[in-house]
This record gives structure tokens, C-alpha cells and sequence, in this order.
DNA sequence: ATATTTATAGTCTTTTATACAATTAAATCT
DNA sequence: AGATTTAATTGTATAAAAGACTATAAATAT
């Protein structure tokens, strides 16, 4: 094969070096990050403007770098750093970090160089309008799942799905919905959040019972919330306990 | 930098080249393959013998191989392939395999190239006993857990523990527990399988109710057990349905 | 004040899980 | 052969969890 240029390292035997450096590949992270605004189940894509997938879509992400600290960042971190790179530093709070799965298919990158992704799954409290300079949107799950889902590069379109899935069940059977909520928030608001990822309506004494009952759950403010546009009772504010993969 | 050997591939400009070149990293496959003999939850370790961690136990793997197929093999083949090596042809079948996640900790090698490696998650049945000479062999859960979780290499103890707990919620929560068996099976033999892996005796009244109720999971074959060494009733075999991911 | 709206608490029913007893079909013992 | 033992299977009673629905509380709108 073509690839030998083992003589440049110095510090191994040149065969099982060469052995080695032929073997080794790009590794990339991609990022799922979802939010919720306007009631909207939302989720971040960009816009590719370069060829291969000219025009389509994308998940942020990026090439995991080795000239970051002493021998390379971590997956982690890379991840952190793409994400930080297509929102800006516009004040989205990311909230929950999780590793969804590595995609290694080695025709799902078309271009020369094999590329392996280390997908992950996000979520972002209080996402703002972003900037158009980067092309990175926030665009609705249902309107990418329809409309846009044989306009997403490379296998994205898997790895999305994937996400979605992981993210429903969480919502629904763990306690990934509290990543939507900003620092204080009600058991209505909750309601809403499991209401609009799940995409069904839910009984709303039956929910406080259940997410009440969580133990270790919520934990009451002891305030109520400023009443404006709501017209009912005014409802309790409460604090999840943030049990959340901040990374790992 | 040094790799620059961009004549070889010849569609993309030579500065674009070497920017990608330099993150390229080692990419391995490790495998936690559990069986249960004898009545015993075992998993695969393999005794290193060679440095760093000379003597050391270590999961069987190895790295993704490039010089493999058109543009290098796809992960779960590496996983497949390294498992055959380990296993050799030992009759050992593989009954399951699912990708478990990707460590990607800088300092997880101490080696000079950083190595990311993808674990996977697999059950084998009807495990024999391996020759001696690959130095793999099957290993009790509990022995690993207690008398060698400080004599595993690199990060191979979290990633076992990861699998442990997987596992777990595999044979509680989802159907894996019918990977351990082999090809028909009475319920009881099932039951066990909870029972070894769970670590704690399950009611054969409801268990057989619970797993008989579960939608598509159990069919009958019409046969008995041909009863030898056991005494009481003779229980009815079942098949599994096989919804197993065999690689992904 | 009265109607309306939303939060919260309570009741009842249905479903699911668990504990435990009873029955069945062999195998072994005498 | 017939009694006894063992494990599979079925059944029944109870407890816990989930879901449907009703009632009350505290605010706003008219």
C-alpha cells in the first residue's frame, strides 16, 4: 500500500509503526442538540456549502483534534468545542450531554479519507435566534422528519433518528425532560415539555401525581410563579436536582 | 508536519490534506463477551504479555483495520473478526452483539499514539473451554469484579463494569437473557438465566406467567425435555424469537 | 359578583406485579 | 405396582402502579 511514512517517528521500531500508521483514521463527533421553543420541539442542523451534500444539511460537529493539550482533546471535549463553534456565544445553555453511539459504516463518508463519527445527543435550555452567519439554525424535528430528511448528509439522517428515539424514551421513562426547563420551572411547564417531545396529550392531575411522587425528583422553591398571561391558580415553582451527564 | 503524502491521493488539494492528516488517530475495538457455564456468569479476558500492563488482563480486541475490503472494515466487522481471533475456531457462537460506546479519554493508552476505542457488549452460548495457547479465556463476572478489577488494563474496568450493568438491564428490562441459550430451551433454563446473571432467585410461577404473556418473545416447539438427569415434570421446550442485533 | 381558567388534590377503576397455594406429570424408591 | 419425590404449570389472593375522572383552590376577565 501507499501510506508509509513510518520513517518520521522516531520513538517505535519502524515495522510496528508502520503497521500502525496505516491503520489509523479521522475521527469526527457529531452533536444532536434539541431544544424546545415557542412550544416547538426543535433541533440544530447547518448548511452545508461545500461539496460533498452541497446545500444539504448537517449536524454540527467537527474532527476530534490532537493539537489541543498534550495528546489531543478528549471526544468530550470535542464535542463541547463544535457545539460552542456553531451556536456562537449566544447564551445557549447546554443542559444535558449524553454519547448516543459510533458510526463507523466506512462508505458513510463519500470523500477519500475515512471519517468514524462519535454521535451525541444534547439538549439546550433557552435557545435564542441564532446569528445567520454561521448557517447553523434550529429548524422543528417534525418539519427535518418530513421534509428535510433526504436532505441531510452522510448518514445524519440515521444518526438524528437514533437521537430522537433516545431522547423520547428518556423523556418518558427517565428524567431527560427537566434539560428543557431553565432554572425554575412548573409541573405544567414539565407537562408541556413531555407533551411536546412525546407529541400526546397528558392527563395533568395524573402527571403531577407521578412526577411529585419521583423521589429525589423536584424540589419546591417555595415561590409561585409571577402571574401575567396565565389566568388560573398560580402554580408552585420547583427546582430539578441536576442529575445530568455535563459530558462523562 | 511529516505525512504528507498527498500525491497518492490525488483529489484534493495538498494543504486541505495535511490539515486532516495530522488528527488522525488510532481507532480499536474491545469486546466484553459474556457466557454463562456451568451455572456461572463468565466473561472473556485475554492475559497481556507484552508492556505496558505486562501481565495484566485485558478484553479482547484489537485495532480497525484499513487494508481491509475497498476503504477498511466497518467496526462491527473489526469486532466480529477480533472476536474470532480470540475465541478461535472453538465452536463459540455468538449470539448477540451490540455496540456498548466509545472511550475516548487522551490518557486512556499510555502508549505514544492515542488509541479511541469502541466497546461493544456480546453473549455467547454453549461457550467450551478455549486452548490455552490465545490466552483467552472465560473468567467468572464475580472474580473479575472482585480479585482482578486492579489487574485490568487501560480503561478495561470501566468498560466491563459498563457491560456488567447493561447487561443487567438487558436481561431485566428487554429480552436479551434468551442469548444464553441455546437453540430450543425450557423456561426454567431461562429462569436460571435471570437468576445467574441477576444474582438473585426469581418465583417460578410468575416468572413463567411474565415471560409466557410477553407479546412474540416465546414459541413452543411441541417437544419435551428428554428428561435424564432431572426428576420432576418434564418442561415444554420453547424457541426464541431471534431479535437479536448481530452486529449492526 | 360571576364566569372562566389553570393548578392541585382526591376518588375510583383498571392493569400490572408480587406472594403464595394447588395441581399436574413425570422419575425414583420400595 | 404403588407410594413418594421433584419440578413444571396453573390458579388465587393481595399489593402496587397507572389511568380516567371528579372536586376544590386561586387567580383573571367581564
Amino acid at each position: 500500500m501507499v501510506l508509509n511514512h513510518s520513517s518520521n517517528f522516531s520513538h517505535q521500531e519502524p515495522s510496528e509503526k508502520y503497521s500502525h500508521e496505516r491503520h489509523k483514521v479521522l475521527v469526527s463527533v457529531e452533536i444532536v442538540l434539541f431544544t424546545i421553543r415557542n412550544g416547538v420541539f426543535e433541533v440544530l442542523v447547518v448548511k452545508r456549502n461545500s461539496p460533498p451534500f452541497l446545500d444539504f444539511w448537517e449536524l454540527p460537529g467537527g474532527l476530534i483534534r490532537l493539537d489541543i493539550g498534550q495528546r489531543g482533546e478528549s471526544a468530550d471535549d470535542a464535542a463541547l468545542r463544535e457545539l460552542n463553534r456553531s451556536t456562537g456565544l449566544t447564551g445557549v445553555s447546554l443542559r444535558y450531554l449524553e454519547q448516543l453511539g459510533t458510526y463507523g459504516d466506512p462508505d458513510r463518508d463519500p470523500r477519500e479519507e475515512r471519517t468514524i463519527a462519535i454521535a451525541y445527543m444534547g439538549i439546550a435550555a433557552n435557545a435564542p435566534e441564532l446569528p445567520e452567519q454561521n448557517g447553523a439554525s434550529f429548524v422543528p424535528v417534525s418539519y427535518v422528519e418530513d421534509e428535510l430528511s433526504n436532505k441531510l448528509a452522510f448518514d445524519h439522517s440515521i444518526i438524528l433518528s437514533d437521537a430522537i428515539s433516545k431522547t423520547r424514551m428518556g423523556v418518558q421513562y427517565s428524567r431527560l425532560a427537566a434539560g428543557f426547563c431553565t432554572s425554575s420551572f412548573t409541573v405544567s411547564q414539565l407537562r408541556h415539555i413531555h407533551e411536546i417531545v412525546l407529541g400526546k396529550k397528558l392527563d395533568p392531575g395524573n402527571f403531577q401525581k407521578k412526577v411529585l411522587a419521583a423521589e429525589g425528583y423536584l424540589t419546591e422553591t417555595g415561590q409561585s410563579e409571577r402571574v401575567a398571561a396565565t389566568r388560573g391558580r398560580p402554580a408552585k415553582l420547583y427546582n430539578a436536582v441536576p442529575c445530568f451527564n455535563l459530558g462523562n
